[in-house]
DNA sequence: TTACTGACTTTTTTAACAAATTTATCAAAA
DNA sequence: TTTTGATAAATTTGTTAAAAAAGTCAGTAA
């Protein structure tokens, strides 16, 4: 609880900030070191001290995304007594960050393999955040007789995030897998809240 | 009708037959129209005779296959007046014919790009009769009063096809991208069949 | 005339290597 | 302890030559 600590997390906040809006705007393998410096008019050595390397520097600006994220998710699904309130609330949500952040993810689009494991973890993180909330609204419907009780609630939410998460996938494949897929964001959201509302009917008694 | 084009037939069958063998073995990229010739004992001048180049021999090859798992689903799927019965058949049978043919389609998994229009048309065309076939079980089960009906019964069946569909693509994605993916196919198909069962039941009244 | 081939040309892949760019290190200054 | 300029190491990019594969065609055989 320093003051030198303070100032470090400061500066590392900063160097976060820049690195954010580089990747944002050109994506990991289009953003150089050096251009994150000049932004930040340090020099690149800086980075490397506060940093071990480039993709632990990605890695933390994802880290303060999910974060982000996540606390949105938290915050709003506690109070949600509904379960297809509850999902729809998690695909909106996961919408707007998807859009927001389109190109700070292009790292993933064309598969890079150089990326490091940590990654997805970090994705199975937020993921295992999502079926924790969503399955405790499973739950809590389930008491309140709601919708039919089932052996494994959690086995359900899964699978209806990765029929969620699928829908995205699909819609291009047979088109032109080159499309920038971004034109379909918003045909995919709408087609997922159908697949919601259906879902959940089948779930009730 | 005459015993020439006959013949020219056979032939073709022949070096279709063989190629099949080649690229469910090798997949595209790594077959040879050599090797395919030396199969049969002909010239590889001869292939050209027959087909005007490499991928529209592909695309011959992947048209005999198309017709055959259409025509399974054909002959199957009238007889089921059971609309989730019809979808666990759908969801088999495509299940069956992807782990037969798992090495011929390596073309898509490493997503090459000089693979011509028509292998999209293919797909589109595949497709396009699954929802057509799906959508009259869908319409029957309505007429009968046994599931809701709803203002466009082909999205309903586009959007459980989208979603099944894309349960396989999700389920590696927080995993590395690279596994084979084969594995994982079994795990597919029992998560397919749950979704199945939820959505169906989403449907009726 | 139709089915077929060997020899040939063109296109694509592969490998090797130099040049340029970028990542990463480090001794020394502030 | 924080910062930098200089420099080393690694990666990407561009070039070129050789090898492999695709694709063509004049001509033979049935």
């Amino acid at each position: 609880m320093s003051t030198v600590n303070d100032q470090q997390d400061i500066k590392r906040e900063k160097i976060l900030d820049a690195s954010y809006q580089r990747f944002l705007h050109y994506g990991y393998s289009k953003t150089t070191m050096n251009e994150i410096a000049s932004d930040l008019s340090l020099s690149k050595a800086l980075l490397y001290y506060y940093f071990p390397d480039k993709s632990q520097l990605y890695i933390a600006v994802m880290r303060k995304l999910a974060a982000d994220y996540l606390k949105s998710l938290e915050d709003n699904i506690v109070t949600f007594t509904d379960l297809k309130e509850a999902f729809v609330f998690q695909v909106n949500t996961n919408h707007d960050f998807i859009v927001k952040n389109y190109n700070f993810f292009d790292s993933f689009r064309l598969n890079e393999q150089n990326l490091p494991d940590t990654i997805w973890e970090i994705i199975s993180e937020i993921h295992q955040s999502e079926m924790k909330l969503l399955s405790d609204v499973f739950k809590a419907e389930v008491e309140k007789g709601k919708i039919r009780p089932v052996d494994n609630p959690e086995e359900i939410v899964d699978l209806l995030l990765d029929a969620l998460h699928a829908v995205r996938v699909r819609s291009i494949s047979h088109k032109k897998f080159k499309l920038p897929q971004k034109e379909h964001l918003d045909e995919i959201h709408s087609k997922r809240l159908l697949l919601i509302d259906i879902f959940i009917k089948g779930l009730k008694y």
